[in-house]
DNA sequence: CACCATGTTCCTTG
DNA sequence: CCAAGGAACATGGT
């Protein structure tokens, strides 16, 4: 689920849940998720913290917390890697299976669930500082955006997935961003003509913001409910396929283009898979 | 068993 | 030093 609009609804979601809960006790069941931090450096500076905010950076949480004594602030960082889940329940609720840190917060715990472990929560905020720009902020320009395309021969895909370029793409968008701008996946960055980079600059703000919309309503309102505060981005029943439905080329090698009827065509770039349609964006 | 998966980082090569 | 390519990480679904 994480790109940067997942990443922004749960963001959403958890913003008023959170502030001026108290962490009571900390539980680390897989340190690899914590590191740099050690289990016993993460546990003792978050016991008796308390959460003041969250605010989103690319695909990154950033927990504003408070000192319990010297009332000092600082951030935790966190990624949902490919799998991560986060979420405030009671609890009552039974622990999942691949629980990689809790944080015990009175009647309710703070879950952060990986069942793969490839995501993060931690005090170590270097990787946000190599971050490009935000890209639905006045940040991310078409001019710096264009003289950062030219500087790399890459593949476009390869390159939106370059965090340092633009904060917050992923395999998915990069896909459906250049269907909108009807690029070809495989030219060369610095082969893009000041059209095509002006095109590509807005379909990135566009896919990612009609993605924020859509999660935004749809899975939210649904999801909470009746499991008690239980929070599951995009898997609330009965809208499951909503999410893909939106998605106009990733996931859709061998069916029609929505523009042309021709097939859409997968190919692998990087060792991940994109999806294009030869005939709408071509070289 | 084989292959695939929304991400990042580290190592190697040129 | 940099760009680029590939493996590694770990688990589960098809």
């Amino acid at each position: 689920m994480p790109e940067l609009p997942e990443v922004e609804v749960l963001a959403r979601h958890l913003q008023p849940l959170l502030p001026e809960k108290k962490i009571r006790e900390v539980l680390v069941g897989r340190a690899k998720i914590v590191l740099p931090d050690s289990p016993a450096t993460f546990r003792e500076a978050l016991l008796g913290a308390t959460f003041t905010g969250l605010t989103r950076r690319g695909k990154y949480f950033l927990f504003q917390m408070r000192r319990a004594k010297s009332r000092e602030i600082f951030t935790l960082l966190g990624h949902l890697g490919m799998t991560g889940r986060m979420y405030v329940t009671p609890k009552s609720i039974p622990l999942p299976k691949h629980a990689a840190v809790v944080l015990d917060l009175g009647r309710e715990q703070f879950v952060y669930e990986d069942t793969r472990y490839f995501g993060r929560l931690t005090l170590d905020l270097t990787s946000v500082t190599e971050l490009g720009p935000e890209p639905l902020s006045a940040d991310f320009q078409p001019e710096p955006f264009g003289a950062a395309l030219r500087r790399s021969k890459q593949a476009i895909k390869i390159k939106l997935l370059d965090q340092s370029l633009v904060a917050g793409v992923g395999n998915i968008y990069a896909s459906e961003a250049l269907f909108r701008a009807g690029i070809a996946p495989q030219k060369a960055a610095n082969r893009l003509t000041p059209k095509q980079v002006q095109a590509l600059w807005a379909a990135i703000r566009t896919v990612l913001a009609e993605a924020i919309e859509c999660g935004s309503t749809i899975p939210l309102n649904m999801a909470g409910g009746g499991s008690g505060g239980l929070f599951y981005f995009g898997l609330a029943a009965g809208v499951t396929d909503y999410y893909e439905e939106r998605l106009r080329v990733y996931d859709r090698a061998g069916r029609p283009c929505l523009q042309c009827k021709r097939p859409i065509r997968r190919i692998v770039q990087a060792a991940r898979s994109t999806f294009f349609c030869p005939h709408c964006q071509r070289k």
